[in-house]
DNA sequence: TTCCAAAATGGAAACGTTTACATTTCTAAA
DNA sequence: TTTAGAAATGTAAACGTTTCCATTTTGGAA
């Protein structure tokens, strides 16, 4: 079981190491003949070269470090998926550290991935400037997504919440209803406090005198449930509502149902997010499209320019627009399904 | 921007490399007094070990190679989230390699891990025993996910595809269907082929005689809905549909509701996988529940056992039982759902 | 104070590569 | 043939750690 190296290949094909190396890396100057020795007793001795060792030297490792929160189902899925398509296409590798509780795990993740990366992309709602400041190696190219923006340190990405949950509120408005119910999400979440605030700054201006309803939620499917029943409970009910996020929203479809209240006929629901399911669901969901996975891609890219030059890095912050999508969940009249590109998943 | 080393450490500390790495790694014969005095200056110079360059001489990268095929979705992020969620209580590291489309990306992917894991987690569909043979450095542990078994040269997790769909063939039976028709998975997928193989054995040995009805179809949406409308098409219909998996099973669904068949009134449909949208669509879907997650998780233990214990390695292939989840989509009397811990999902 | 074991520290060789530089071997023109 | 220049190959020093030994320091007991 012992591990083979170039020194095997080496004597075996009684040429240095250096000609092994050479064989290896492209065209540097070899016969072919050589090269094709070396290569064919390589293969039969089964050797595979180590990227570490290599990478130790070279002082590249083609790997990027993908730093995630505790996340789970579509947001995480899509996200990694933008980001190793866009991976796959500069030949990076992806070392994902996911599922950090605390700042101090995420500082761990940090640290463990000095020397096994060429770059960071961070999403964590446990990260700040000082926090980066703390921990980041000083000659690691970073990138933020999603994450409260700092001093400009780091590039950085975000989602137009905000503009999303402003413009989805002003639809509703715009379709009449005049008592409009937030579920909000957690409040320690810069996501959701951003939507929370869209959600607000609409109603001022464009429903100016009306009443804040808002309920508070977790993002979870449970507490949008919990949240419809509170709902159903008040005496002066509200003609549509909001949630924060997709899976709120359909908790809070169940909550409705079973109560026997229809959507959209009795209430008008919307979400946000888009996730797959919501436009399985009856009434299909009026929701805001969110394209993570573009997220995603664009936050490797520019980490792959910064890493290509590290000299020339922009570290000015860029907002991703969010695109209202309105389909039956919140219409009485004929849906008008402004669906783009209904994504078909394989399994 | 120049990359600080333990030997800058050393210097300002006035002290040899070798203490300050005695500083960093746990308890050796170091005073409390030195250790302290080291690791403030390293925080000041804003230090942090390069791993890479550490798990060359230890071996040990703490990290996990994971290889996974062209996959979106479901799937993906399920059985990511089972192998992470292992590989985090082992506080292991993983790098992902996903959407090699040919064996010969497999392969490259392969070699690039060499050197940066102590194991590997391999799903691939263009993977088998000689592939293995061929491109697996011999040094390093590896456990199949979901893949043809070769000759037993690797420990591999397997789901019971044949035992989940020969299961679900006999309910639809035993709840008096005749006609059942299959919508098949890609022909040269393993999986689908074990579908086929549960589907057609439950029909020779439940019902005799009957006659075998195979749409072909290829996992996605789409092709679920091209099937449905090919047994809308026939004049005989079948009277349950049962779709390889999920996706395929609401494309069919769709295209049975736009010719206003009804499910489950008028034709019973179930599907495989149990993909949260499952339950979310009207009717929910009765299907067999897949635990993708508990797949990876287990996946990743073993491998962690194999590498700490390379002489005492069990190759021995394991089966993981699928479980039938009735829900509405293929009864005509009052369901009986049996969902086991609806899962509730965080954004 | 002296001496000894134990504890702390330092020196240097690994780990498996790449690469600058030196050396050898070719090729072809003189 | 000789010979210069190019091409191929070899030598050895890096890369940033850990760890085996050897050496120095420490703190008591004699």
């Amino acid at each position: 079981m012992k591990t083979i190296t170039m020194k095997d290949v080496a004597r075996e094909a009684h040429v240095s190491i250096a000609t092994v190396s050479r064989a290896f890396n492209g065209g540097d100057s070899i016969t072919k003949a050589t090269r094709e020795r070396i290569l064919s007793i390589a293969q039969q001795l089964r050797f595979v070269p180590h990227s570490g060792a290599r990478s130790l030297i070279t002082r590249r490792t083609e790997t990027i470090g993908v730093l995630l929160p505790d996340l789970f189902g579509e947001f995480f899925s899509e996200i990694i998926r933008g980001i190793d398509q866009a991976a796959r296409v500069r030949k990076l590798h992806l070392l994902v550290s996911s599922s950090h509780g605390d700042s101090t795990e995420a500082a761990a993740a940090i640290r463990a991935m000095r020397g096994r990366v060429d770059g960071l992309l961070i999403m964590s709602p446990h990260v700040d400037a000082e926090f980066l400041a703390d921990n980041l190696p000083h000659d690691l190219p970073t990138v933020l997504m999603n994450t409260r923006v700092d001093g400009g340190a780091h590039a950085s990405f975000t989602v137009d919440n905000y503009g999303g949950a402003f413009a989805m509120a002003r639809h509703l408005i715009g379709r009449g209803h005049t008592r409009i119910a937030l579920i909000a999400g957690p409040e320690n979440n810069f996501e959701a406090q951003e939507r929370l605030r869209g959600y607000r700054d609409a109603l001022r201006a464009h429903l100016p005198g009306s009443e804040e309803l808002v309920l508070s939620g977790n993002f979870t499917e449970e507490s949008g449930w919990r949240a419809g029943n509170q709902i159903l409970a008040m005496t002066a009910r509200p003609t549509a509502i909001f949630a924060a996020n997709d899976m709120m929203a359909i908790g809070c479809l169940f909550a409705l149902s079973e109560a026997g209240i229809k959507v959209p006929d009795d209430i008008a629901l919307a979400g946000y997010d888009d996730i797959p399911i919501a436009r399985f669901i009856t009434p299909p969901l009026t929701t805001v499209r969110v394209r993570i996975a573009e997220l995603g891609a664009l936050a490797l890219e520019r980490l792959a320019l910064a890493i290509e030059n590290p000299d020339r890095v922009s570290v000015s912050p860029q907002t991703l627009r969010c695109e209202l999508v309105v389909r039956n969940s919140c219409s009485r009249q004929p849906p008008a399904i402004a669906v783009v590109n209904p994504s078909r998943r394989v399994r």
